[in-house]
DNA sequence: AAGATTTAAGAGTATTTAGTCGCAAAAGAA
DNA sequence: TTCTTTTGCGACTAAATACTCTTAAATCTT
């Protein structure tokens, strides 16, 4: 059940490890996330210019620079990042890949499929970057293999 | 929210399109359900091989061969289907594309994203090709756009 | 036995996704 | 002004996914 690209996972993942250092202020530097996190710097680098584009990220350029989060990390919930990455129609998709999902005659799995997103949606819109960014700091749980 | 390969997806479609027809005896002819179901050919039959492969489905070569459910449509199930043509870790996969999803320290949307896919393999547990083939045939839901 | 029908199997092609590289542009530091 | 640091951006390469085509093998029909 793989839901997310590798660009979202990478987004997401630095996303939170951004939220997990609250306490340091001004800009992170890319080069520094994707060390720690094991990721490619220009694969990671254009997933944030995307994020930066759409209100997510601010991005700053020369020595000390790099990003920050636009707004306060807990008034970024996964629901809004997922929807830049992979598209507004993210949570709108059959699951036997039939077009129109919901606004036509609906495919057999309807019945389960739609609650199913729909659940899903629901934990997506309430989950923060602050609060998936204190349980990596607090908790010890893992952001890198 | 696509969670399903194509392979899948037309494997799925054409057995459901399979159990819908529990009236017709013998083999179904793959021409034909490619025809009906908009389905290239070719590459449905790929799927259909690995299925017969794996015990899903009987195929028979020559005039009127094609394929037949190996098993009552009653006694296939969804998550049978997705582990074959999926593979056997279809559920056991992290959201963040962390490995060793659960066996180790979890990731940080581990809380919800375990229920999630537990509730999610529950209905495909459950969810028989004879359910899904009596809703086509009854309820003129569709399977084809 | 010969020919037609239909699945099996494997090679080949196209498209999408993932990842890499090089250089331009912005900003600070010397 | 010149050099260094760091993001922005486009081109390029690699790998995975999604098809397409050709030929072989099995089976029936005549
Ligand atoms: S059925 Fe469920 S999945 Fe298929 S189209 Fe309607 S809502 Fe989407
Ligand atoms: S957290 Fe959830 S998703 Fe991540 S590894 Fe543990 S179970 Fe899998």
């Amino acid at each position: 059940m793989k839901v997310l690209s590798k660009a979202t996972i990478y987004g997401l993942r630095a996303l939170v490890y951004l939220a997990s250092k609250k306490d340091r202020t001004g800009y992170l530097n890319i080069g520094e996330i994707s060390e720690k996190l094991n990721i490619s710097f220009h694969f990671l680098t254009k997933t944030f210019q995307t994020l930066t584009l759409h209100g997510i990220l601010e991005s700053y350029r020369g020595p000390n620079g790099g990003i920050a989060l636009k707004k306060p990390a807990d008034q970024i919930f996964l629901t809004d990042i997922v929807h830049i990455l992979e598209g507004a129609d993210f949570f709108d998709k059959c699951l036997l890949g039939l077009p129109g999902c919901g606004v036509e005659a609906p495919c057999p799995v309807h019945d389960f499929w739609k609650d199913a997103k729909k659940s899903v949606k629901h934990e997506f819109d309430i989950t923060s970057l602050a609060e998936l960014g204190e349980k990596v700091s607090d908790e010890r749980m893992r952001l890198v293999s």
